[in-house]
DNA sequence: GCCAACGTTGGC
DNA sequence: GCCAACGTTGGC
């Protein structure tokens, strides 16, 4: 199983959006780089949930339910999409701060790339987030 | 609101 | 195929 994290910005579509939706349809990327990670997920993969530009912080795990398909809100062929379902919220977020703060995750696209909106993450890495988060 | 970093576009 | 111009993202 592999690793990802996902951006999006709480004003545009937030945790909780998700959790009342029950799953949702990861859509309009239109970057390159996002694009094959999206391509690279498998089912089950597990992804963070990361807030952009409000919060900056991971606000919990959710994980892919729907290989990728087409990009449903586009005619243009060369993006896709998949879907996802929430897991479990953090009851303590992990922040950018304490992610820049941590030795293990100075690798981190997140830190490196900070402009890619879906990213790979390793299990170093995944470990680490969920120690920060006090998660086992 | 600013601006650095990055990606994309288009002229040559 | 290069690169300048432009647009977007996202942290601060």
């Amino acid at each position: 199983m592999a690793y990802w994290l996902v951006k999006s910005e709480p004003a545009v579509y937030s945790w909780d959006h998700l959790v009342k939706e029950g799953n949702t349809c990861w859509s309009g990327v239109r970057n390159y780089a996002a694009r094959n990670n999206l391509m690279n997920m498998k089912k089950g993969d597990a992804l963070f949930f990361y807030y952009s530009n409000e919060g900056l912080e991971i606000v919990g795990i959710a994980k892919v339910i729907k290989e990728y398909y087409p990009d449903p809100t586009t005619e243009d062929k060369r993006w896709v999409a998949v879907d996802i379902e929430p897991v479990q919220k953090f009851k303590k977020p992990v922040t950018l701060s304490m992610i820049k703060g941590d030795n293990q995750l100075s690798e981190m696209v997140l830190i490196n790339n900070s402009r890619l909106s879906v990213q790979p993450v390793n299990r170093k890495e995944w470990i680490a987030v969920l120690k920060l988060a006090g998660e086992k």
